[in-house]
RNA sequence: GGCGAGUUGGUGAAGUGGUUGAACACACUGCCCUUUCACGGCAGCAUUCACGGGUUCAAAUCCCGUACUCGUCACCA
């Protein structure tokens, strides 16, 4: 085809496209950002929910963006409206919200260089589109599914490569009256590449985190507009993130197979090529099979992004994993500065792991002791609460209506140097401080009783009765304690009973253990003496009796 | 099958030719501290970097081959 047949051609496929390219480039001019600024850009398709390698992918477009005073936008890649789900559009933005994850431009958060979703730009790709026609880079093809699927047979069969190149691109010179023949017989139609590639030269591309790659050029005809008009991702992306000034192009590790196509659309398009970082997939070691696996959602429920409200992880030690996993020094840079937050860190596409980001959930879980560690009971309380709203309804009421004491448990132990690890989620505070609210206590406690040895209950009845004194310092009691402990027949440190077994019934840690037991129904706790306090005597004193109800109920069975 | 990438301990990993007799963290084990549980401290935990060959005075690090794993080869993104 000539020129003006192409030109004759693209009329006809888009009469309605009176636009041309240069309204485009002048309509999104240009960012005016500082010299080294990262123009990032997150862009789901909503045809499902999100999981954690979404949340990866989006967490390190927002620091790049941030820590080179740059932007990051979020594009709703909503071009296959066969799979797009309902609700999945707010899914994603309040997953975004819920995690804190936030872009400063795009769909919902404004802009100027929207729109910001797929759907509303098709006339923008159709112009496109037009003047790669009238330059010879695209062209209708008419190839039904049929066709398309025979020739793949036969491909296999040859083993040769698979696609619609070379000879296989049936459609790539038609004439123009064939091509009106066929629109005169509502034939249906994609616009394909006209490919200019030449799969014996070789093209090398850098990526920000890979490297080097070698790819042989790119040859296929792949679909630029499908037949509903709606452009594949490949050809949005190059318009896109050519008008919407992308410098950084952060995405999963399954499009590096794509780069040969992406470069040369940008070539064809005349766009100055972005910059790639194909980031790893978080993959597991299958417990079974020994193997590396794709995660999961189904064998990998941490996977679903639902897992972390659900069972109340708290989003900075989220943030902070997310952080280690992205570049490989942060973990030991966060160690060595606690103090700091995570927008401090220098973040660079040079740390950045290459094979597979393997899912440590150990190493989550312990993200998340350090952090509640750090947090002030009330912090914890407050915090605790806004979950329990949303999630157990029934112990937020509990928490409203204990705050006081709920507050005093949470923050013993709070204020030494060495704060306690024993909170990995929002979750776990209601079992782990079960004690705290009698309610609770006297419904749900004795049901695990977590030690299996007798204690003898009237002694300890009588030390709480007749002993105990709650107003006074930790030392004053547990010199109190000791003296008790060694006139009952119980050696006064484990020292002693260490050396002479057989000459006590106990030691003091006995005696402590049982009372722990009693009044917390459990064998771990924070300190003894200030639960006690807490507690009050009466409390004490009943709960004993509930302990001793309990155990005679038990040994009767 | 073609193309691209990866392979270091129980786990996540550091490491880009010689201060690596392989960091650090998590986990685990032991000891110490301690009224208990924790926290903390100390120690132990890969004679070796998938395997085979090569280059070099010197290799986990460079080259070649093999194996395995992952990704991709759609009018899905």
């Amino acid at each position: 085809m000539t020129e003006k047949e192409r030109k004759e051609l693209a009329d006809l496929l888009f009469p309605n496209i009176k636009n041309t390219r240069d309204y485009y480039e002048k309509k999104y001019p240009e960012r005016n950002l500082p010299e080294g600024a990262m123009v990032t850009r997150y862009g789901p398709s909503p045809t499902g929910s999100v999981h954690l390698g979404n949340l990866l992918s989006a967490f390190a477009d927002m620091v790049y963006a941030r820590q080179t005073k740059g932007s990051f936008f979020l594009r709703i890649e909503d071009t296959d409206q066969k799979r797009m789900i309902e609700g999945g559009i707010e899914n994603i933005t309040g997953v975004l919200h819920d995690f804190e994850i936030l872009p400063n431009e795009g769909y919902s958060f404004g802009g100027d260089y929207g729109p910001y979703i797929q759907s509303e730009r098709t006339e923008i790709y159709q112009t496109y589109i037009k003047d790669l026609i009238i330059q010879g880079y695209a062209y209708p093809c008419f190839m039904t599914e049929q066709e398309i699927a025979d020739i793949r047979e036969e491909q296999e069969i040859n083993k040769t490569k698979i696609g619609i190149y070379g000879v296989y691109a049936q459609d790539r010179d038609l004439s123009l009256d064939e091509v009106k023949e066929k629109l005169k017989n509502k034939e249906d139609y994609v616009i394909r590449l006209k490919s200019p590639g030449d799969a014996n030269k070789e093209i090398e591309v850098v990526d920000c985190i890979k490297g080097k790659m070698k790819f042989p050029e790119h040859n296929v005809d792949t679909v630029l507009l499908k037949k509903d008009g709606t452009p594949t991702y490949h050809f949005a992306h190059a318009i896109d993130d050519h008008l919407m000034h992308t410098t950084h192009v952060i995405r999963g590790d399954e499009w590096v197979s794509s780069l040969p196509l992406h470069i040369q659309l940008f070539q064809i398009l005349g766009f100055t090529p972005v910059k790639y970082a194909h980031i790893a997939p978080i993959t597991i070691k299958d417990q079974e099979t020994g193997n590396i696996r794709k995660i999961s959602k189904r064998k990998d429920p941490w996977f679903g992004v639902k897992y972390y409200d659900e069972n109340g992880i708290p989003i900075d030690a989220l943030h902070l994993y997310l952080a280690t996993i992205t570049n490989t020094n942060f973990e030991e840079w966060y160690l060595q500065n606690p103090e700091k937050n995570i927008s401090d860190f220098e973040f660079s596409f040079e740390k950045q792991a290459i094979g597979g980001t393997s899912f440590d959930e150990a190493k989550l879980v312990n993200l998340c002791k350090t952090y509640f560690s750090r947090k002030s009971g009330e912090e914890v309380y407050e915090e605790t609460l806004a979950w329990a709203l949303k999630h157990d309804k029934e112990y937020a009421e509990l928490l409203l209506g204990n705050k006081e004491d709920m507050i005093k448990f949470l923050s013993i132990e709070k204020d030494g140097p060495r704060p306690r690890k024993d909170i990995s989620k929002y979750s776990e505070v209601r079992e782990e401080f079960s004690y705290a609210i009698d309610s609770l206590f006297e419904k749900e406690n004795y049901k695990k009783n977590e030690s299996e040895k007798e204690y003898d209950i009237s002694l300890i009845k009588d030390y709480i009765e007749n002993h105990l004194n709650l107003d006074t310092d930790n030392e004053t009691w547990f010199n109190g304690i000791k003296e008790f402990a060694s006139s009952n027949g119980y050696a006064a440190s484990p020292k002693d009973y260490k050396k002479a077994p057989d000459d006590y019934k106990g030691h003091v840690g006995d005696i402590c253990e049982a009372i722990r037991v009693m009044i917390t129904g459990r064998l771990k706790s924070p300190d003894l003496f200030s639960i006690m306090k807490i507690l009050g005597k009466d409390r004490i004193i009943k709960r004993i009796e509930m302990y001793q109800k309990h155990e005679s109920v038990n040994t009767v069975k």
